[in-house]
DNA sequence: ACATTGACGTTATATTGTATCAATCTTGTT
DNA sequence: AACAAGATTGATACAATATAACGTCAATGT
């Protein structure tokens, strides 16, 4: 993933919708872009502080974090209370509703897009049960590619 | 849902296992039957306190809460922190992955058993990504039938 | 009887997250 | 420039969730 692009894009993201990619919202962002894992909001701010040289409180953090998942740039995975840049900053389409492979032995995370069709019957499925489904993230736990082989 | 019952069915689950369903484990097992809410591990220590008079630390609620997630008769909302019987422990059938329709106005909880077909796909999706699932708990959110009304 | 194990208590500490109020910076308007 | 209004961030405190480390006691099997 290039950052720079990334970043590029989620400033237009964000002037669009007429809200501002403050420097340190951007640098927070720059760090989860540039981050292998998910990291914990606390994660960040140790990061924060040993990039720019400054420290960050964690209230600002969150509040970062915040601002960043509103404007779908960055996601939260509930299972394991950590954060990470979205994979679709720079894609043309729309962003579906995420859904996240999470290896459990390295930590990686692959966003993937489900085949479109079959969260539709996932719905559907879920409409029969008389449920109104906000959005439905899944976030499935296991063993990636390569930490299957070991 | 029958909470002697289920109680019953419990008790001859760990005795198959070669476990011991001790007294405090069967409290906190009963206080989540008859739960109409997931509750957190510190609630669940409250209510201990309030059903039993007798105090009893969180530590220990957790070490209990472990036990009875270990033998399928609990399960653990990730996404919330809560904790919450099983649905299915007085069925026969065999436990499926457990799936569950979490209301976000009301905090109900529908455990259900997707459609396996749909499990099935959602495998080979996955798969597709050479991705081996370990245990796919989905945590949907959104309103249950009640709330939508309203 | 003895060693081993498991269950639970006790205390301390780590991790994650929120509430509140003050300070500062932007922005638009006069 | 002066000011008001709002947004952003800082600072502090605290709440909620979870784990680590170590001790006690009872059950179990040999
Ligand atoms: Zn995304
Ligand atoms: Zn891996
Ligand atoms: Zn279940
Ligand atoms: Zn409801």
């Amino acid at each position: 993933m290039d950052t720079e692009k990334a970043i590029d894009k989620a400033e237009h993201n964000c002037l669009e919708h007429g809200v501002k990619l403050t420097p340190k919202r951007k640098s927070v962002l720059e760090i989860l872009l540039e981050s292998k894992h998910p990291q914990s909001a606390y994660e960040i701010a140790d990061l924060y502080q040993q990039k720019l040289a400054e420290k960050i409180p964690a209230m600002s953090v969150y509040r970062m974090l915040e601002f960043l998942i509103e404007q779908g740039l960055v996601h939260k995975l509930a299972s394991t209370n950590k954060f990470l840049a979205c994979s679709h900053i720079t894609c043309t389409h729309s962003h579906k509703t995420p859904q996240f492979l999470i290896c459990d032995n390295c930590q990686t995370v692959n966003e993937i897009g489900i085949d479109s069709s079959l969260i539709a019957a996932l719905e559907q499925s879920i409409s029969d049960n008389h449920f109104k489904l906000s959005s439905p993230q899944l976030e499935l736990h296991g063993l990636c590619e390569a930490c299957q082989t070991n």
